[in-house]
DNA sequence: AGCATTAATTTCAATGCTCGAAAAAAGAAG
DNA sequence: CTTCTTTTTTCGAGCATTGAAATTAATGCT
């Protein structure tokens, strides 16, 4: 039974995570700023500074010697998060790559290993015997005494299931329905959180542009993949896998074109790098999707295309179509005010924008509120990594020191 | 500056409304109960209780008189709504209907106004006047001094525009653009919400089936329009208009068949009645809609087409078609558990059924996660009286007694 | 009747958190 | 060395919760 009941303790949790949140948010601040923007009275946040101190959750920072632009009045004395206080892995998980990080408590990046993955790197080896042997590497390599491992994050792509421990699909091969989560989980004996990476594409969007961070914006990923992630005036809560979506196979053409998740007609089969060579090239629809394409030769493929090739430009308006038709249907059950394509795809943004917006004005909702800002954003990597570790610290903020004695 | 500090005050107003809410869910209990539901001591309660009895939001109930099955020890008091504490008008807007209803703060119906609607009914007279003279007129009718009317709450169908007081659009023949959401506050000086169908259709659903009260569901009114609600987990929160979608606009097949809302290939344009009605009898998808489909002449269809007429039989198959594809849309945006069909159309169900199952079984999530739950459900009026009635309460129960001094 | 038993409520003192006001601290300016 | 300004801390008051103990109200048994 869910127990909401409020008390002193409830009280206390909320505001100590408001501090940590308004830290990990805003950077570091004078305890001033921080009764200004977390709204606590002066004589709180000293009592709630002076714990988390205690606890070596925070710390004051030494002033910065900056004589100039001096203020009159006592100097503010920052406050930081105390970076020894925990340490988090972050893992990503890709079709072609695994890039395992190591970070502080303070968000910095301590060290960082990357491995290729290939379609038969699971079939040696499993999942977890690849993710522990690495992790364990990684700390043993960077041994600082009463710096605890607080928490492995790890980002996929697929499917979860119910319990968010484990695959229950995944483009990544023989990923699915391996336990490593639970495996990592008891091994290490620390919380383990699997992440979609649409979700973390939207989580990420936030935390790289200030101006998305409270309003609603649908993330595409489009690449090897065609992924998306929704977040909802700057909450990722809501639906689903909160904020995931299965967007590249949301159907586009009943009995379509084939994609790599073995269904026909998914937005992705026209859209994903393998979809939009297998069109420039004729090939027909219903041809196995390539099990991985290089990068060299879907930016060929763009750089064709602008320069006037009528088969490669084809193939993109298809999946500009197909993109736009996704998300016009998914304004139907979501409207966000901003789109953002990221990925890849995002080169070929301009050769798909037309008919993305075409498809988007077929839709009732644009009609009545206007279409939605639909902007292209290069580099995606960066998104999943701030996505993954802004979420993870959060995370620890709140659950772990937030509720702390 | 939102500010979630939470201090004592916080504190009271959560467990009021933890009490409120428990009565509201689940009726009338003794004080005892209220301690066990909420999770809150008994000292507490008492404290609660009390204050909410002084302050006339609840009373204790005279003890029922069933000298049967008589327990030992003290008998508990039942503690339940004071009726008299608030009234509220519920308006139901439809396309051929108002319905006007005056409840008391226990949910109980005081009084009913019921109108007709015609196309034409808001050309003679504004929303406003219409709405304010039936409003007055039933205030005057059930005057009880001291029990003020807190609320006017006002179902509708279309989009409501971001402040969420007036329509953008609307089936509902001139309503949309007219302002008689501020003006209704303004005349009474009471909060006035209006809230979709869809939403409310969700919310109802909860209330009339205790299985769906905690699960993922999307309820979908098949009738003159497609509308659909989501809960999620139980909760309507989430994304646009908490839980309201434009799922019946959302199209189907690109340039496809006329829609009432004037663009092509929607949900609706083949699955609403008149959408249905075009197919069955062969009439040319361009063809403008016809206004109002009477009831009968649906339910004649329906008859035929279970009889074994060819064209009415098919006509209801592009139907469940359109309706299917549209699911398994929604299904790579937000998967729910339950799928519940309500509304004249529920009738139909059987003759939809096999294309909704196919087209669904065309998601991947599907695929992975299983079917969900697909049941119709025959009435759907009172799940959206239900939904405005608890909506409504609640709301009142929370923002205006809760937190009261 | 009178007394033990049972179960629902209330009373009471303790605890823990926030808050406003006043005081203290730490430099800058004169 | 004193005054001014801004940041932080200290202190007592206020409030809501809680567990334990006390009270209340009815039944059952002798």
């Amino acid at each position: 039974m869910a127990r909401n009941v409020s008390d002193s303790d409830s009280v206390r949790r909320q505001n100590r995570g408001l501090v940590l949140g308004a830290l990990r948010t805003q950077g570091e601040m004078a305890r001033t700023a921080l009764a200004g923007t977390t709204g606590l009275s002066h004589a709180s946040i000293t009592a709630i500074t002076h714990d988390l101190i205690a606890q070596g959750i925070i710390e004051e920072l030494a002033p910065t010697e900056k004589p100039d632009a001096r203020m009159r009045g006592r100097p503010a004395t920052l406050i930081g998060f105390h970076r020894p206080a925990a340490a988090a892995a972050l893992v990503e998980l890709d079709v072609n790559r695994a890039r395992l990080s190591l970070v502080d408590y303070g968000g910095v990046l301590v060290d960082r290993i990357e491995t290729p993955l290939h379609p038969t790197s699971f079939e040696d080896t499993t999942p977890t015997a690849f993710l522990t042997e690495r992790l364990t590497y990684l700390r043993s390599r960077n041994a600082a005494p009463g710096v605890p491992l607080r928490r492995i994050a790890i980002s996929v792509q697929g499917i979860l299931d119910r319990d968010g421990m484990s695959l229950k699909w995944s483009p990544i091969a023989r990923l699915a329905g391996r336990p490593f989560g639970l495996d990592l989980m008891e091994h290490f004996g620390l919380p383990v959180t699997l992440h979609k990476r649409g979700r973390l594409l939207a989580e990420g969007a936030r935390w790289l542009d200030p101006n998305l961070h409270d309003a609603s914006v649908a993330t595409v990923f489009v690449g090897s993949t065609v992924a998306m992630g929704m977040t909802f005036r700057g909450q990722i809560t809501g639906r689903g896998d909160e904020g995931a979506t299965e967007f590249g196979h949301m159907n586009h053409v009943p009995n379509g074109a084939l994609c790599r998740c073995g269904m026909r007609g998914c937005v992705e089969a026209y859209a994903a790098d393998y979809g939009v060579l297998r069109n420039a090239y004729s090939v027909p629809e219903t041809t196995l999707p390539a099990p991985a394409v290089p990068l060299q030769e879907y930016e060929g493929l763009i750089a064709r295309a602008e320069a006037g090739d009528r088969a490669a430009a084809h193939a993109f308006n298809l999946a500009g179509r197909a993109i736009g038709f996704g998300l016009s249907r998914m304004m139907a059950v979501f409207d966000p005010s901003h789109i953002l394509i990221v990925g890849p795809g995002a080169r070929a943004f301009g050769l798909m924008q037309a008919e993305i917006m075409t498809a988007l004005s077929s839709a009732l909702v644009c009609r009545i509120n206007g279409l939605p800002t639909v902007v292209a954003h290069r580099d995606e990597k960066e998104p999943i990594f701030k996505g993954l570790l802004m979420k993870t610290l959060t995370e620890i903020d709140q659950a772990e020191f937030a509720g702390l004695v």
